[in-house]
DNA sequence: TGCGATTAAATCGTGTGCGATTAAATCGTG
DNA sequence: CACGATTTAATCGCACACGATTTAATCGCA
């Protein structure tokens, strides 16, 4: 993925895990770390150092949640809400130089999410 | 995958990519590191410290080839051999923890396999 | 109400990945 | 033969992943 984004994303300045942090901000502004996370199925242990990152770079902002403390929302900022606009060209053009066509990457896309969700199944509710 | 291999690695105290590693040397002894980066898509910056990892573990041994001293070829030790003895039974049990068919997962890994292509072509010999 | 259990982030340690550079050996051509 | 070009590993720097632990805030129940 990397390779295949690298080239796009080298001219905004982000790693391909910082630019789906901040896709997933476009889709919906501060969310909390563990939001992101159940999102892009990471933790606050690969998340916080990259968002303190993106946060120094001036694309978000990090501010605990004054309803409960224990939350950290992260917002874009103007300047992150830029990036994104630069980068809404992105998926079109990764999709190009996949040389599959849109129904064999969805077709791939639904093999890996069976896989992961038969490998790192969601944690169930207790049964009391 | 590590996740998938990880419960069945841990006994042997080796991560995935150290057990592709001694895998790969399973089916061919006493390769360079080139070829091992060939096989496994990696580069020496990746392997020279995970070789060096599992040669501390007693697995295998590095030695400059006298022949021409830039390679470096990479050999099982009796140790090494033992532990692949003891992986033996991995990749069918991984194949079952993936809950997939045989079949599902050989179009699995051929279509990542043309992703690799399209988006790392292998170099071109060049044209003078 | 108070106190143990739970939850959310952060932190720590280890192990990849990979771009870029370096050092040494070998090759190729004049 | 000599010397620059090429090849092979190693090294350096940075950014994830992720298991394990820690810290702080909140919850729940006696």
């Amino acid at each position: 993925m990397q390779s295949a984004y690298g080239p796009l994303l080298d001219r905004l300045g982000l790693t391909y895990p910082q630019y789906l942090v901040l896709s997933s901000l476009g889709d919906q502004d501060d969310q909390t770390v563990g939001q992101l996370g159940t999102v892009l199925h990471l933790d606050s242990n690969t998340l916080t150092p990259l968002l303190k990152r993106i946060e120094a770079a001036g694309l978000v902002s990090r501010h605990r949640d004054p309803a409960d403390e224990r939350q950290v929302r992260v917002a874009l900022t103007e300047s992150g809400r830029n990036v994104i606009a630069q980068a809404a060209d992105i998926p079109d053009q990764f999709a190009q130089s996949t040389g599959l066509s849109g129904a064999e990457i969805a077709q791939l896309r639904a093999a890996l999410t069976t896989l992961r969700n038969h490998l790192r199944p969601r944690p169930e509710r207790r049964n009391p």
